[in-house]
DNA sequence: CGGCGCGCGTTATATTATTACATTCCGTCC
DNA sequence: GGACGGAATGTAATAATATAACGCGCGCCG
């Protein structure tokens, strides 16, 4: 029988990650129309791009791989791309890797949390609503209004420490 | 009357800053003592321009706070000291701002969490106790294994919110 | 003395990101 | 259709952050 997803966060090796993909760009293209904002060649090339696997991609990663590509292949390209896909909501910004990973938009409403695996090297998007409404108390009782949550956490998955 | 600590979180302006600076450094050389660890010129130095005021430092601000002194001010001078005190938990990369700022030691054990205001561009720190346990939560249902957390928040403290 | 490890100096380079300005593309209005 | 204006892209240069590589000097220990 086919590996069950590891709980819904990182998803088993063997899943159809081409369904990942597609459905990626669809719900971009979704978002864009909605919007009246602009899913131009460029924006989704590198859409794709950060969503040919489940690690995070780097700026001049993707500027490498868009060599050959009848893109302009100078910073600005990509970090205006990027620019776009993060106002979106479309990506996700990793602080503490200097990185960019597609949103799976798991944690629905609310800030996500992010598990970074050291093995794997993949991250997984988590609803942080546990953990908002922790740090909602937190920064209640310091008399602090938030605005934006960075949670980010590394360790091992679960097919990792397996592996260990 | 003079004005009271806000919560313990982000200090009043007119707070006796040379105490934290004293402190901090105080509580370094014991950690240092302690641990066989060599608090040199330049990694006190370091630690002492971290701890000028309440914001987060950039490594070549650091850098530049030291012409004049008789140190090398090439980057890996700073970067050195900063791996040295980061090693030693003395100080706290923010990942959100690549900036330092110094350990306050107010998480006591456990990982801390940052209240960062885009107002004064302050930073508290703070036992990331309650947010801790939502994460490990989180995490364990995840079949995730815990390292290390960055929970990094931005919004307005207390004393910006009142300017406003 | 001789070797070893650590801290530091120095140079160069890698990595990540932005500024500034020119050009092109596209929808709107006349 | 043609003029306009704003958004998107191209292009060149540079800023900001961080690391690699190598050598020197000094204290420690055998
Ligand atoms: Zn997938
Ligand atoms: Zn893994
Ligand atoms: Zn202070
Ligand atoms: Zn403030």
């Amino acid at each position: 029988m086919p590996e069950p997803m590891q709980n819904g966060a990182f998803p088993a090796p063997s899943h159809d990650h081409d369904r990942c993909v597609r459905q990626a760009v669809a719900h971009a293209e979704q978002v864009c129309a909605d919007r009246d904002l602009r899913l131009t060649p460029i924006r989704r090339r590198v859409l794709e791009l950060i969503w040919t696997n489940h690690q995070p991609s780097k700026a001049y990663d993707l500027l490498e791989a868009i060599r050959g590509e009848p893109f302009s292949t100078a910073p600005p390209t990509v970090y205006r791309a990027l620019d776009f896909l993060l106002d979106a909501g479309l990506i996700h910004r990793i602080e503490s890797l200097n990185a960019y990973v597609g949103c799976d938009a798991r944690h629905v409403a609310g800030s996500p949390m992010f598990l970074i695996c050291r093995g794997c090297d993949r991250v997984a998007e988590l609803p942080g609503t546990g953990v908002g409404k922790a740090i909602g108390r937190a920064a209640k009782r310091a008399g602090f209004a938030v605005d934006q949550e960075t949670v980010e956490i590394s360790g091992l998955c679960g097919g990792c420490a397996d592996d260990a």
